[in-house]
Order: structure tokens, then C-alpha cells, then sequence
DNA sequence: ACATTAATTATGT
DNA sequence: ACATAATTAATGT
């Protein structure tokens, strides 16, 4: 059920890990080499907590394979979900936002592989590594654009045009073209969605087995297909461009 | 226009 | 067999 212990690679992790990720494709293969003996790498298993929420941030890591989900709980036990992490990215860079602890918990949605780096080392990698701080600085960005609009449509939308928001993003994000459509990559579930769009499992489910009914989804245990997105964009409330 | 409650059924180990 | 997930209807605000 819980992780496994930090270790270093007793393998040379490869450099075409690294290679191809925005905060380092700049970077030359003495850098990368650099930064991958730096890191520890480890396995966790869905479910599991990556880092909790408020615990001192002693690392900052990357996103190897696998999602998680970045996840707040309030005084009454309830879940929110912020958003989720596809691989590739960086996740728990409290030290780019000037924290000293975690702002939130990141639990893994798969089985996911990170590498980590002691805070510590991040003035280093935003002075010695060209391209790494302006990278990190855009997905910092991206993802705080895409929680104000969640609280937009929070504040604003209707329940069904913010699941079918929400989903846009998750295939977006994290899709995956299969014959039947385009499949959210990780599993999720009524539960999972409606706590990303402040709503019930019970609304979920019926709105979702109605646009079955309609062909514009298909979904089975933690799994969503979306099969006509452009149907979901027209009930997202998104204006269409003149 | 939604939540809540509750009962029931399906699905994965 | 058991826990977790999903469905559905009825009722409440």
C-alpha cells in the first residue's frame, strides 16, 4: 500500500529520460547527466501520497510515468481536487513559489514514477540550467490560469457545463485516442469528478449516464471515453468565436 | 436546479 | 466473500 523507500538509481537512470522535457531540452548532455546523478528516483502506488499538504518541502520532483492528482482536504474531512499532473511535468515546486511546505497533497492516480531533488538544489537548477526557470515558471502559470477559471466557472457555470469543462481538460490533458474515442488516460471516478467540480457523485453519474444515452460519452468503472467532443463543447457554455 | 438519503446492483480483487 | 464503484428513485431545499 505505501511506497517505496527513496534510493538512488543503482542503474544510471538514461539521459533520453530528461532530453525531450521542456525545463531541460536546452540543456546539453553533461547538464542533463549532472542532474539525473542528482536525483532519486522512486515508485509509488496509485493511491499512495507522493507528499502531504503543510509537510516541510524537502524535495521537488518530476513526474516520470504515470498521473497524479494534487488534492486539498477541508476541516470536515471533504476532498477538493486542484488538478491533476500528466507525466512530464514537474510536481511539489513549493520553492518556486517561495514555500517552505507543501501547499497541497499529491497522491498518485497510477502507479507513478518520480524523480526527486532537494529544495535546496533549486537556485541552482534556476541559475546553472538555461531554460529551467522560465519553463517552470509557465506551467506554474499554466496551472494557476486553469484554477481561476475553474473558480470562474465555479462561481458562474451550472453543474453540467462545468463536468463537461472539466472533462475537455482531462482529455486535453491527459487523453488518449483509442477506437471508440478519446479516453481519459488515468482512472477516475464519479466521486473524482465531482470533487473537481464542487458537485455530487449522484449528479455525475446521471449526467453521464444521459450523455451515454446520447452517444457523446462512453464510460465504464473509473474510465471515460469521450466520444464526440465537439457535442460536449456546445454544452460547456464555451462562446464560440465569431 | 440542484443535494440528500437510501436502496440496489455491478465490478474488481 | 468482500470492498469499492455506479445506478436509480424518491424526497428535500
Amino acid at each position: 500500500m505505501s511506497s517505496q523507500p527513496a534510493r538512488k538509481p543503482q542503474f544510471r537512470l538514461d539521459e533520453s529520460l530528461l532530453t525531450d522535457l521542456p525545463p531541460f531540452s536546452r540543456l546539453d548532455r553533461r547538464q542533463i547527466r549532472e542532474i539525473l546523478d542528482l536525483a532519486v528516483s522512486r515508485r509509488h502506488d496509485a493511491g499512495s501520497a507522493i507528499f502531504d499538504e503543510g509537510a516541510q518541502a524537502e524535495r521537488f520532483y518530476l513526474l516520470l510515468d504515470g498521473h497524479v492528482r494534487v488534492v486539498r482536504i477541508t476541516e470536515t474531512g471533504e476532498q477538493v481536487i486542484a488538478l491533476h499532473i500528466p507525466p512530464g511535468q514537474l510536481l511539489g515546486i513549493a520553492p518556486a513559489i517561495g514555500r517552505e511546505t507543501y501547499p497541497a497533497t499529491a497522491v498518485a492516480a497510477t502507479e507513478a514514477i518520480t524523480l526527486g531533488w532537494p529544495v535546496r538544489l533549486w537556485p541552482d537548477f534556476v541559475c546553472d540550467y538555461d531554460g529551467f526557470a522560465t519553463e517552470t515558471y509557465k506551467t506554474v502559470g499554466k496551472r494557476i490560469g486553469e484554477m481561476n477559471t475553474r473558480i470562474m466557472e465555479l462561481a458562474t457555470q451550472q453543474v453540467e457545463q462545468r463536468i463537461a469543462n472539466s472533462i475537455l481538460r482531462l482529455i486535453n490533458q491527459s487523453g488518449r485516442k483509442t477506437d471508440e474515442g478519446i479516453e481519459i488516460a488515468f482512472p477516475i471516478t464519479r466521486q473524482d469528478l465531482s470533487e473537481l467540480t464542487g458537485t455530487t457523485l449522484h449528479t455525475v453519474s446521471r449526467l453521464l449516464s444521459a450523455w451515454e444515452k446520447q452517444g457523446l460519452v462512453k464510460s465504464a468503472r473509473r474510465k471515460i471515453v469521450v466520444r464526440d467532443a465537439h457535442a460536449l463543447m456546445l454544452l460547456s457554455g464555451a462562446q464560440p468565436r465569431h
